[in-house]
DNA sequence: TTTTACAAAATTGTTGACGATTTGCATAAC
DNA sequence: GTTATGCAAATCGTCAACAATTTTGTAAAA
């Protein structure tokens, strides 16, 4: 448990490391929409915005790169990730994988204590979706995913799975339906009801047929006109000399 | 296949970027112990050693610390990471949950083609083990896991295990034996006949025997004397004032 | 009209310097 | 002899300015 040098996240007098913060701001606003996938992000702009140097912007990027959630060329600049179809679809067979294992190992481990943290989660989602409280809702959903993966005592595997979270986060503000059926919390209780059953095959199935569920709830049939990618519009590759 | 916005890894005439120079450097004395475990970097002698400025440095660093190679410590600066014997354990452990999945796609995939990849790697190991190269088994060995996941066709999980391996170098130089064994081609051996025969239950296995295999042969029993942890030596916190 | 060449603007890449924090050491007090 | 205090060195955190690159706009030439 204990870890050599430990990285605290926050700084003497309880504030918020400007970093974190910055990088936390950033996220929101990607996840939100308010940030487009393809977006040029200019780095004197957002150093402004916040009131700090570039050099701390740059600092931000590198992690949110690092996350997949934009892109960095170089002496370009930064962008919003667009998540191509099969960018989207790897990563949602990604999680089958790694959560194939986080259910496996919580199913046949489970106790009371642990069942009782899913179904107070469950409620908070109930009543998010009750109250009609889509943007919680969402939150939620994503930590329900999350806190199989804690309960799987798993450090590794919980980290990477919140960036895999974060990432199918973008792709279903980008792919999401005009109507989101929004339904994935009853898709969450018969998870529950699968993890207390003690089978991990039944747990397993149900999981893998969850993440079917949103990713094929996404609209992944053709390219979405955010970016128009002229090449594949017209279907053809820009000629380096016309002759 | 068309991701927007190229990431390319090479500038204009084809030199490799410094910042990828940087960081591959810096990876490869880690993972040779030219760097140990719990060594302070500095920045500023890094940057005269390599002929560039701090802030390349940095950058270089988040890179390492996001692949928690080194640990940063906010106003004490860098360390080489000490990863204890709980984040040993977590990350086979976590390696054992994704290559379960990796071999069990690639079971049911497998075509000649592959196999014939794997084969080829496969010589190349022994190669290298009968040459007495235990530096070029060593990554021959990391790269044969690297094959697998590149063969599951999944490029997220490729990436995070890339990392994980990494990881497990760091770890493994850390708490390997004195007498290396360095028998894990036979173990590859035995994966490829498992991979090649189809039974995917039976393969998984295999690789988690081997897995199991590789951790089993690490001294994970009692700290090491590095840096002394007086807190768990003496089963008691540091208090902050005598009295 | 189209293409090319050139110049100007915008933006990123890089550096060196300055301030803040931590660490180590010497000195003094108990 | 041990503990507390204060100074000095080392190192990190931050910034603003300069250089290099890319992009955009304009005009001349084919």
């Amino acid at each position: 448990m204990a870890h050599p040098a430990e990285p605290p996240r926050f700084t003497g007098s309880g504030k918020l490391r400007p970093e974190e913060q910055i990088y936390q701001e950033m996220l929101g606003a990607i996840l939100d929409r308010r940030l487009e996938p393809g977006m040029k992000l200019i780095e004197e702009d957002l150093a402004k915005t916040f009131g700090v140097s570039r050099a701390r912007i740059r600092a931000a990027f590198l992690q949110l790169a690092h996350d997949k959630l934009i892109n960095l060329v170089p002496n370009r600049g930064a962008f919003v990730a667009e998540p191509t179809i099969d960018e989207a679809i790897e990563v949602f067979s990604a999680r089958r994988m790694i959560e194939d294992g986080v259910v496996r190992k919580v199913t046949t481990h489970m106790n009371d204590d642990q069942a009782e943290q899913i179904r107070a989660h469950l409620q908070a989602e109930h009543k998010a979706h009750h109250e009609g409280d889509h943007r919680a809702a969402i939150i939620l959903s994503g930590e329900f995913h999350l806190l199989l993966a804690r309960l799987a005592n798993n450090l590794v595997i919980e980290e990477f799975l919140e960036r895999l979270i974060l990432r199918s986060s973008l792709i279903i503000a980008m792919y999401e339906s005009p109507q989101p059926a929004d339904c994935s919390h009853d898709d969450h209780d018969a998870l529950l009801r699968a993890l207390t059953g003690g089978n991990p095959d039944e747990a397993t199935a149900c999981m893998a047929r969850h993440l079917d569920n949103i990713r094929d709830r996404l609209q992944l049939q053709r390219e979405k006109p955010g970016k128009t990618d002229f090449a594949s519009i017209f279907g053809r590759r820009p000629t380096s000399k016309a002759g």
